[in-house]
DNA sequence: CGGTATTTGTACGTATGTATG
DNA sequence: GCATACATACGTACAAATACC
């Protein structure tokens, strides 16, 4: 199933050979994966490379670790419509150090910004908000 | 500066000295950051925990690595506003492998997705892309 | 309460491959 | 061809959090 000669890097076919066994829905949201020693006997790679292919998943927002017990897919938060004004822009990015640990955001979630006509700026994170266009 | 005994992972530190370094204005979009063969040097780190502070801050969307050349801040994109409906609803997400392939997205660009009243979605590239709400 | 097993986190080293200039 | 710089992948050791008994 993973090929270390196919050119592609194994810790990329590992990452998406997972994806597409979650996209399949063979963990559920709060189901606990395999756990990094589980992964390194199955395919036969490192746990360096394996712990890369998990670092990818996180950074994509798949799956969430939880330090001594393991990783899963995250459960459906609930989301908050904000009003977006008329005159108001919307924009993505990425949060800083600051908004992280004040939303207590995981690895993988965006912030929305709402940038309003006055230019004053409100951001959100993005994911339990959407923004409704009245 | 870096403190290894200071209870926070090295590898955080050093991502955030350099964030905060750029930030500050040290290194302007475009410029060469040192290589990681100066920051180990120069913090007296191993090179696999400045790879990870590099890891983070490139999904952080915060710098941008070309193999073989070395480490930037990103360039300023041009913008595409787009018109959102009335009735639409915005939300945020990291791309999938696909999307990122697509578009050609670097690591720590999110997508802007626009649901329409008919349930409908439509997904942009998050570093290029604005909502405009008439 | 303590001890143990499991699981993820941090940090280091080494070797080799690939892209750029 | 050569030097520089990032990429991949393996290994080791120990720390920290969790769960169970």
């Amino acid at each position: 199933m993973i090929d270390p000669a196919s050119g592609v890097p194994v810790y990329r076919q590992l990452a998406d050979v997972l994806r597409a066994r979650i996209v399949a829905g063979e963990w559920l949201p709060g189901a606990r994966l395999p756990s990094e020693t589980r992964l390194v006997q199955e395919y036969g790679i490192g746990r360096t490379t394996v712990r890369r292919a998990i670092a990818a998943l996180r950074s994509a927002g798949v799956i969430e670790v939880v330090h001594g017990w393991g990783m899963r897919v995250p459960l459906p938060r609930e989301v908050e419509r904000v009003r977006g004004e008329s005159g108001s822009v919307v924009s993505v990015r990425m949060p800083t150090p600051l908004e992280r640990a004040t939303w207590a955001l995981a690895d993988g979630v965006p912030m929305v910004v709402v940038t309003g006509p006055d230019g004053l700026a409100e951001a959100f994170p993005g994911d339990r908000t959407e923004i409704d266009i009245p």
